[in-house]
RNA sequence: GCGAAAUUGGUGAAGUGGUUAACACGGUGGAUUGUGGUCCCAUUAUGCAAGGGUUCGAUUCCCUUAUUUCGCC
């Protein structure tokens, strides 16, 4: 499905303002998915999502795939009405993560990739065509192509290996979507820290009519630099009238530098996985709010968010909550990460449109970062 | 009143005549980037009821006191 992607404007720094359609309305990039790997954004309510200003949700094939099965969710009709998520478009991923991230015995073969269940221990084979399968019954707006994520570091000869049988399953992904009219589909461009690599992946990629493309294999444990420099040898050679999907970052910083080298989209775990863990994201840098220091503070998370939980309640009474164990903590810490993360985005947006990025950059970061060492 | 047993950190507790008193919880920090939700890391008793004695050395043995628990009149 075309996704009638266009850049609306791109800055003198290589940021883009865009816009893309589907059939729940028009999205604005440079956006940000959270995560929602079993069916349901970890804590958190459709409509809570909806008022935290989330316009589009990841899941996963992988997970979905074992419990509770394409099949279960097919037979509800698709994702949106299984989870009763209605207000905006769902990607899938792929499953090709969990090969990297359940870094159990693996077995990667030209044919797929044989895992053992985490739930049961059962053999299982996940195949390019397996994942299109399993995507297209779970209704999903945006599929992925089935990859490899390599570790990090890993040989250049091995990656160069593992890209080329990227390459190969992106066509037999691509082949195998017959749902093609339906669901838009993206490419994942790999390649590690090797420019070559890197370049090849995305050139290659980019020949296959892919509706957008992602670039993978970033934030597996590479220093900083390396990150961005992995993130610009892919959109260096990709089209510029497709989406970029930068896959697995959502640290504020990696945000704002992956809009400025050319990235539409992100997802990331981390403002809902922080937000599990005590830690809200401010203006300020993390806070967790576990800190005694706390426990007699009146004021909100951040004064001037516009969230449910900054409008409502006080650290005091949600550190309570987390030290007591109570999921409502976590509930309402989620719920302000992700609206910090889609507020950030949309100043993102708005200095794109000024733009004057660059500053806002630096504005950011001077008082992100102040705090740590 | 008499007899017996016990007394280790915020809590439950292990332990030994000899350099740093186990473990768990709790506390305090930290970590966290296409999520195997309740995980991970660090740190947390200069002291073993109090005082005295034996000993090269005692939390560990002895005595006294205090407190607690259980029996008996």
């Amino acid at each position: 499905m075309d996704l009638k992607f266009k850049v609306i404007k791109e800055s003198s720094c290589g940021a883009r303002l865009g816009e893309f359609e589907t059939r729940w309305g028009h999205h604005k990039t440079p956006m940000f998915m959270p995560v929602g790997t079993q069916a349901t954004v970890k804590t958190l309510s459709p409509e809570e999502l909806k008022d935290a200003h989330a316009d589009i949700i990841l899941s996963n094939t992988y997970h979905l795939w074992l419990r509770p099965g394409e099949d279960v969710v097919d037979n509800a009709g698709g994702l949106h009405n299984f989870m009763n998520y209605k207000t905006g478009p769902i990607l899938t991923d792929c499953g090709g993560f969990q090969v990297f991230s359940l870094a159990k015995p693996k077995d990667i073969s030209e044919e797929g990739v044989k895992f053992k269940s985490h739930l049961d221990g059962k053999n299982l084979l996940l195949t390019p065509e397996k994942s299109i399968e399993i995507q297209n019954k779970l209704g999903s707006d945006i599929i992925m192509s089935f990859d490899e994520c390599p570790p990090y570091p890993v040989t250049h000869e091995y990656m160069k290996n593992s890209v080329e049988r990227t390459l190969r399953w992106a066509k037999r992904s691509l082949d195998a979507n017959k749902k093609r009219d339906t669901q838009a589909q993206f490419g994942i461009v790999q390649g590690g820290e090797f420019p070559d690599l890197r370049k090849f992946s995305a050139i290659e990629t980019a020949k296959l009519d892919f509706d957008g493309y992602s670039v993978g294999g970033v934030s597996v444990g590479e220093d900083g630099e390396t990150k961005l420099k992995m993130i610009e040898y892919a959109t260096a050679y990709l089209p510029k009238d497709k989406i970029r999907y930068l896959m697995g970052v959502g640290e504020p910083m990696d945000l704002i530098d992956g809009v400025i080298r050319g990235i539409d989209i992100f997802d990331c775990v981390l403002p809902t996985r922080l937000a599990r863990h005590g830690n809200a994201l401010t203006r300020d840098g993390r806070t967790n709010l576990k800190n005694a220091r706390f426990i007699k503070d009146l004021d909100p998370i951040e004064k001037d968010c516009d969230c449910y939980t900054c409008k409502n309640f006080s650290k005091s009474y949600i550190r309570h909550l987390l030290v007591s164990e109570e999921s409502f903590g976590q509930r309402l810490i989620s719920i302000h990460n992700i609206r910090f993360l889609t507020k950030l985005m949309e100043d993102i947006r708005e200095h794109i449109e000024k733009d004057d990025l660059l500053e806002f950059r630096e504005e950011f970061k001077e008082r992100y970062l102040k705090n740590k060492k």
